[in-house]
RNA sequence: GGAGUCUUAGCUCAAUUGGUUAGAGCGCCGCCCUGUCACGGCGGAGGUUGCGGGUUCGAGCCCCGUAGACUCCGCCA
């Protein structure tokens, strides 16, 4: 028997009662009535209520005086009836109680740095005391329910094949995507290692390899600014498979995401998921990973206006734009405030303006419907289903910007409208047929949208020889729920000449191909598979099964918004001789103190 | 790097138009209380209103600066 506990706190029943049981756990809640003493006793399972009795043990309630909450102790003694009359229905085990014989404090708390059940506290406070935040019943469901997900990831894969394979912590830094975390080493001194941003190449090697069916609870590493949705070290789900076609992953992923609700959340979610083309995504709802639980869809009207009078909305079609509106229905009487904002936005996302019609009172209220004709007011009112109290949004310019604007625009109204407050609707879909590469103005080159290995679908392939890196479509995907990408993946490149002419094009000169990604393209002459896969964000998906805002609060010990462990306060200043061993000098101040 | 919101007791918050000694609930300390389950009652301690400066007869409140937290943009193949 165990020295501590016979039973745990959520288990003795009515058909206990006679029997004698150890409990051991944290005080919870102390009532105190000066002769008798109740304590509900809390460990992760549930309450058990111990009560001390002066007339039956008056030095031990003496001694139970004492305690104060989140005391950590062990009694033992008697399961009793409660007093009829007494019993607690709220608690399964309302109906007993434990009457200790002995009582042993394993350990004693201080003063609470703040109150667990009460609403929670600044977070830098909780993530101060994570460990002690922990014992909140939100944190330690949500842990639960993590485990859930990656339990039922784990068992499902497995059942499908696949094997669980960790890849190198210590890795290679690579210039494209995120910056790198990077490790200096000791045995190489002035060289690096970097933390993984995913196990992209590894994965694709261990296909290299034969090891065929591939996945991983990944734990991955980005130094970029911090989001409610984004750490500098998160978890991916990562898969990887040969001889697959898209349709392979999507049954494959459609599967695993049906078992991971149903074991977190009990849901039988609908499958499979619907596709859109992300040309399709964009232009419908202006965002790659579109909320479709509200319509409010971006509708063209390149019809209604193409012989138009009013220049602005004339200029752009005729320079080969687009002309779009969406419908905030009942949004006419948005505040000033909101007005600025969305005007503000338009703006920031390359728009030259806002342009709007309000309907109030029967009245379109407008600085533009004075351009328009009767015919194009006509045309607006029924393509637009125009009513009393909408607020009508255009957008006039490149077709991108247009999407990229209304869409926006269309998510920030929706959250102004709480288009999605309480909603428990699941809506998956699959975004496919991404851009192989977009140019960066920034940098005059061309970047993987996805990442450099990613394949161009096969039709694209001449536009690719013929140089029209825009048009080239990749064979990559992503699922979506709610308008949050859960995860996305493609199928690889798996011959060298095509992998090294897509390196060409991203503008990675021979050398830097050899150097980088050398073993990669090795690997590749001998006899890799066609093969492809998936990546997750596991954090986000059990952010979204939690209903949590931000990923902290799925995350077992997070940093905060400056990557900052408040509870360990790293990092932090290393030794000297530390450095020196690694052959590093600081360029910058040590800071004082 | 940029924008926004916030910062008052250990915690969550309040404080009228700028007005006298900055309050409440919870927690903490002390006393009382033998069937509670958010136990109850009485009493008490606890504040440089983030920090620095300014305006004013007078600042928690107005202005400037600064620090920190969070959210968003940039960034995140």
């Amino acid at each position: 028997m165990n020295r501590y506990r016979t039973h745990h706190c959520n288990e003795l029943r009515k058909s206990d009662i006679g029997e004698t049981a150890m409990l051991a756990g944290w005080v919870h809640v102390l009532r105190d009535h000066g002769g008798v003493i109740f304590i509900d006793l809390r460990d992760r399972e549930g309450l058990t209520q111990v009560v001390f009795r002066p007339e039956e043990n008056a030095e031990l309630t003496a001694e139970a005086h004492h305690l104060r909450h989140e005391d950590v102790i062990q009694v033992e003694g008697k399961v009793s009836a409660r007093v009829p009359g007494t019993e607690n229905p709220k608690l399964p085990t309302g109906d007993i109680e434990l009457v200790p014989n002995t009582l042993k404090i394993l350990n004693r708390a201080d003063v609470l740095p703040f109150p667990l059940d009460a609403e929670a506290p600044n977070e830098d406070l909780r993530l101060s005391y994570r460990y002690f935040d922990l014992r909140r019943p939100q944190l330690a469901r949500n842990l639960r329910v993590r485990h859930r997900v990656t339990k039922a990831t784990r068992d499902f894969l497995d059942e499908k094949g696949f094997i669980e394979i960790e890849t190198p912590i210590l890795s290679k830094s690579t210039p494209e995507g995120a910056r790198d975390f990077l490790v200096p080493s000791r045995l190489t001194k002035g060289k690096f290692y970097a933390l993984p941003q995913a196990p992209q190449q590894y994965k694709q090697l261990l296909m290299v390899g034969g090891l065929e069916k591939y996945f991983q609870i990944a734990k991955c590493f980005r130094d970029e600014d911090l989001r409610s949705d984004r750490q500098p070290e998160f978890t991916q789900i990562d898969i990887e498979a040969s001889f697959v076609e898209p349709d392979d992953i999507f049954v494959l992923v459609e599967g695993l995401l049906a078992a991971v609700f149903r074991a977190s959340r009990g849901l039988e979610i609908p499958i499979p998921f619907p596709r859109l083309t992300y040309t399709q995504a964009m232009d419908e709802f202006g965002s790659d990973k579109p909320d479709r639980r509200f319509a409010m869809p971006l509708t063209d009207l390149a019809d209604v206006f193409r012989e138009s009078s009013f220049k602005m909305f004339r200029g752009a079609l005729d320079a080969g734009g687009a002309v779009k509106a969406i419908n905030a229905k009942g949004f006419a009487e948005l505040t000033i405030g909101q007005s600025d904002e969305l005007t503000a936005m338009a703006k920031q996302y390359g728009a030259k303006g806002l342009a709007f019609i309000k309907v109030e009172n029967g009245e379109w209220k407008s600085p533009i419907v004075k351009f328009f004709s009767e015919a194009e007011k006509q045309a607006l009112r029924s393509k637009l289903l125009v009513e009393e109290g909408d607020l009508i949004l255009f957008a006039a310019d490149k077709w991108e910007v247009v999407c990229e604007v209304l869409g926006r625009l269309r998510s920030r109204i929706a959250e102004m409208q709480k288009l999605t407050a309480g909603s428990e609707q699941l809506d998956f879909l699959w975004v496919t047929d991404f851009p192989l590469m977009a140019f960066s103005a920034e940098e005059n080159k061309w970047n993987a949208v996805h990442h450099p290995f990613t394949r161009p679908k096969d039709e694209d392939i001449a536009k690719f020889e013929a140089q029209k890196f825009g048009e080239v479509r990749a064979e990559a995907y992503d699922v979506v729920l709610n308008g949050v990408e859960l995860g996305g993946g493609s199928i690889r490149i798996h011959e060298p000449e095509l992998q090294a002419k897509i390196f060409a094009a991203l503008g990675v000169s021979e050398e830097d191909q050899q150097t980088l990604f050398g073993h990669i393209l090795r690997a590749f002459r001998l006899g890799a598979p066609p093969h492809g896969g998936i990546a997750f964000g596991l954090d986000r998906i059990v952010m979204l099964i939690c209903g949590e805002e931000t990923i902290r609060e799925v995350m077992a010990f997070p940093k905060n918004n400056r990557g900052i462990d408040l509870m360990s306060l790293s990092p932090s200043a290393v030794d000297a001789r530390q450095l020196r061993e690694l052959g590093i000098k600081l360029a910058i101040e040590k800071e004082s103190g």
